[in-house]
DNA sequence: AATTAACTTATAATGATTCTAAAGTAGAAG
DNA sequence: CTTCTACTTTAGAATCATTATAAGTTAATT
C-alpha cells in the first residue's frame, strides 16, 4: 500500500509530493530489484503519468533515497550512474552487450579469502561484478 | 630501455612522437602498478617536461593503449575515469577517504563460488573492489 | 484562509569527455 | 638532403551527465 512509500519519504526527510510518490511507485512497487539510471527513471515516470517531471526533482529524490539507504549506487564502466533498489550488500552479473544487470544471490557466490588490510583499516564494502558475454566470443577454431 | 615504449606504441598503431613517448615514460617506466586519471597524468607530464601537452593527445593515447590492452579502465564511483597500467585481471583495495587504490595480489584473494550463468553466456571478466575505511568509523560505544 | 518553509521547475553552470579543423611533424621516397 | 603526405598535435568548440540557481508553487500548520 501507499503508506509504505510515504514512510520512506518521511524518514528521508521528504514531503510526499505527487512527483515523489510517482518516483516511489516506480522504484519500490515491485517484487524484484530494479536497476536504473536517472534518465531511464525519468522516462518511465513521464510515460506512466503522461506529464513531465523535472530532471532536478528526479536527481534530488534519488539522492535523498541514496543518502537514507533506500537505493544504492553501483560501480560500472560507462558514462551514466546506475542505481539499485536493492540496497543490501550484494553482487552483480553484468552483460555489457545487452546492458542487463542481474543480482547475484548471496548463496550463489563465495569470497573465501580476502587480502590483509592496511594497518588501522577495516572493510567497508565489497563489490563483485562478473561481466558476461556470449559463448560465441573468441571461440577456438 | 626506450625501445620498449616504441614497441607498445607501434603495436598500438601509433607513431612514437615526443608527446607519446612522455606518456609512456610515466605509465610504463616503473616497477609498480600505476593507477591514474587523465587529468593527473596530464599534470605529471607537464611537471616533468615543463611544457604543455594537449588534453586531446592524452585522451587519445590512453584510449589507444586501452584498446590494445596495455592499460585498463577500473570501475569506481566518482566523476572521473580511473585507468590502471596493470592490465591483467586483478582486484583492488580502495580507500575512498584517501583515494588510495591498491592492487590485490592473486594469491591474496579467492572467489570460490560463482553463480550459474544465463544460457549461452560465459564469464568475460570478474572485478572485485574491497572498499576500506578507518577502524574508528561507526565504532560501538 | 493565511503563513511559511519546503518543493518543483526551467534554465544556467560546471566538469569530464569527445569532436573539429587548422597547423605541425614523422617517415617514406627520391 | 628535400619533398611529399599521411598522421599528429593542438586550441577551442561541442556534447553529455550532473549540479546549482532562483522564481513561482504547494504542503502543512495555525
Ligand atoms: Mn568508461
Ligand atoms: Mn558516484
Ligand atoms: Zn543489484
Ligand atoms: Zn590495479
Amino acid at each position: 500500500m501507499k503508506n509504505h512509500f510515504i514512510d520512506r519519504l518521511r524518514t528521508s526527510g521528504l514531503r510526499p509530493t505527487k512527483q515523489r510518490v510517482e518516483i516511489c511507485k516506480i522504484l519500490f512497487d515491485r517484487k524484484e530489484t530494479f536497476h536504473f539510471t536517472i534518465d531511464r527513471l525519468k522516462k518511465i515516470i513521464e510515460k506512466n503519468t503522461k506529464s513531465k517531471i523535472s530532471l532536478a526533482t528526479v536527481y534530488n529524490t534519488v539522492h535523498a533515497f541514496k543518502n537514507n539507504g533506500y537505493v544504492k549506487e553501483i560501480s560500472l564502466h560507462g558514462n551514466k550512474t546506475f542505481f539499485d533498489t536493492n540496497s543490501e550488500n550484494h553482487h552483480h552479473l553484468y552483460d555489457q552487450e545487452t546492458g542487463d544487470l542481474l543480482d547475484i544471490r548471496n548463496e550463489d557466490i563465495l569470497l573465501s579469502k580476502v587480502p590483509p588490510l592496511p594497518k588501522g583499516k577495516k572493510i567497508k564494502k565489497i563489490e563483485i561484478t562478473i561481466s558476461i558475454e556470449n559463448n560465441s566470443h573468441n571461440q577456438k577454431k
